[in-house]
DNA sequence: AGGGGAGGTGAGAGCGCTCTCGGATGACCG
DNA sequence: CGGTCATCCGAGAGCGCTCTCACCTCCCCT
């Protein structure tokens, strides 16, 4: 354990198959133009001397490190503390994994984290970046775009910056907010509030956006800002109650949002969906099901967006290193669906 | 944003301040053993060309990464989707980061990832491991100590293999048990259930033989395995009413497995604490406190937990290099601490 | 004033790999 | 049967850095 064996090199099996470096190295990188009796030959060296390549030799000459960043600006602990983010890791890690890729993971909190990160892009040690930018004030964009590492970003990012160039994937926030809002309508709801959520963050504007495309002339009372958080949730949800004591129908701009505000309506004595109806937004698993009522809900399928950043990332980085791909990757906004649940 | 700048070398800082490439590469190294004038003129030379070093070549020739593997095995999407894995991965984050180390993170699902984590990690990518090793039957562990990286486990690995040289650090799971049933006791409760986590992770077995310190003779009817997930919850509770109508306690392996004994219990008209008190375990944060009652729970510092992996691995690593340490690091296992809520 | 030593600095040899380029080999055609 | 060309393989030059070792300075002691 302590005794750290040498580990073969390209020069080592090159020997023991009486072949040129060279030729090893075209077999292990693919083995295009060797005969097949050679290439047979050294895939018995390289497996005898349990041969690895040196990933630092190679990215020394190819400048490829076969590795993406995925940086997780963290300004408060909520965003970690919810799955969300975790599923979409997972969707990134499948895809990378697919592509042989390394996933690094930049978590940052304040400051001079960022400045750390934008360095570190900067520095070349990986070939792309996968940014969540969370806060329409973030300062992340802005290094990374200066840094020159091809990036795609989860979520539309509110950044006032030069535009070109930035490719994000995002649910269609507006359009299943539209939806929801529809649907309440539809059971003859009229009296429709919304829990917006953080309004720093472009998702919680564009629901926000959504609601009104519905409500033209929504009484602004119905409208309450939260934070994403069941206990935002609740607190919005006491301010509707005495702001309109007759809403009928509130579509709060998340599962957790939607969880407090259920609290609340059942502590004022409210019968949801029979004298309020609820819908939240993204299925968060854990909780919408286990919400009383279960809720109704927007889905959105957090894996592949996931998925699909890390797809767009890997397109956009082989094409710099000069690969044909079709044309520079672009923006993708993935719909949504509504889950019926209890709620609504 | 297209058009790669070529990034300046040693050479070309070494040029610009006039001195040799072996000074530039010691004052870029801590400067010790240069004399201050010729520092300050690299360092102004650095500045100037905004020269960063090329990590691929350096990790060429000292044979390290600065890098870190974190290693999380997924057979089920539950272990992700709760937030215990998250708030451990940020200790971790933070205390690489301070190190100045990168986190590479390594999600597997199924056995062709495990060979492939045993493969990346034999291929000696990175300085060590951190590795969370969920199930008695894992193979990982093995793998992983024929690969001869220095690792540290999250959480005690159930593994029947040589345990020398395993290090891992572990929240006090018996102890706490013992705590929490204690408390239940203390409260006059005399037949008090236990709905076990999944009994292939030895957080569940720990936990539950910590209830049986307490309950030296207990009822084993009052018994029942869960899978630390508020279904498997809501069902173990549903089976222990049917069995013991008459417990007056439930201690739940987890906070997510109390919340679904809580609906059963309120669904069954008993009223919590009164009737039935109940006790979880982790203080997961959205969950405890939203529970109704909010949860009686033991508490455990999650991100400490993932601080100290990181500080032991590194540790380790360092000794590796030759540098002096105190001995070789070993396991730590952290105290949990009961936080009293309204469930009892 | 001369010698020894300590401390600074530079030259140069790799680390393990890729990739270009020239040479060898054999197939195929006239 | 000689020439042409495509195909396959090997020699060798780096990629950007670290680190050893030799040299050079300058100071201090005798």
């Amino acid at each position: 354990m302590t005794e750290t064996a040498p580990r073969p090199t390209l020069e080592a099996v090159a020997a023991r198959a009486g072949v040129s470096r060279a030729t090893v190295s075209r077999v292990v990188n693919g083995g295009d133009g060797v005969r097949e009796p050679l290439v047979e030959r050294v895939r018995k060296a390289v497996e005898e001397l349990g041969y690895v390549p040196n990933q630092a030799a190679r990215s020394l000459v190819t400048r490829r490190h076969d590795a993406i960043a995925v940086v997780v600006a963290e300004p408060e602990t909520r965003v970690f503390a919810d799955p969300f983010f975790a599923r979409q890791l997972r969707g990134i890690s499948k895809e990378l994994t697919a592509h042989d890729n390394q996933l690094v993971l930049l978590l940052t909190e304040g400051r001079d984290d960022h400045a750390r990160v934008g360095r570190y892009l900067a520095g070349g040690h990986v070939d792309g970046a996968l940014v969540f930018s969370l806060h329409l004030d973030d300062p992340l964009p802005g290094l990374i775009q200066r840094a020159g590492v091809p990036t795609v970003f989860g979520g539309r990012p509110g950044w006032s910056g030069d535009q070109r160039g930035v490719v994000y994937v995002d649910s269609d926030n507006r359009g299943g907010a539209r939806d929801a809002v529809r649907h309440l309508a539809g059971l003859g709801r009229t009296r429709i509030a919304h829990i917006t959520g953080a309004l720093d963050q472009t998702s919680a504007v564009d629901r926000l956006d959504g609601y009104r495309d519905v409500m033209v002339d929504a009484d602004p009372g119905l409208i309450v800002e939260g934070d994403f958080t069941p206990t935002g949730g609740e607190r919005a949800m006491r301010e509707l109650l005495a702001r309109c004591p007759d809403l009928d129908a509130v579509f709060a701009a998340n599962d957790l949002t939607a969880a407090g505000a259920l609290r609340v309506l059942r502590a004022s004595g409210r019968r949801v969906p029979d004298d309020v109806a609820v819908v939240g937004f993204d299925d968060m698993l854990p909780v919408a099901e286990q919400t009383d009522p279960a809720l109704t809900t927007v889905r959105q399928d957090i894996e592949e967006m996931g998925r699909l950043m890390a797809r767009l990332l890997l397109r956009g980085v082989d094409r710099r290193t000069g690969e044909r791909v079709g044309g520079a990757p672009s923006s993708v906004v993935l719909p949504t669906t509504l889950v019926r649940r209890a709620s609504a």
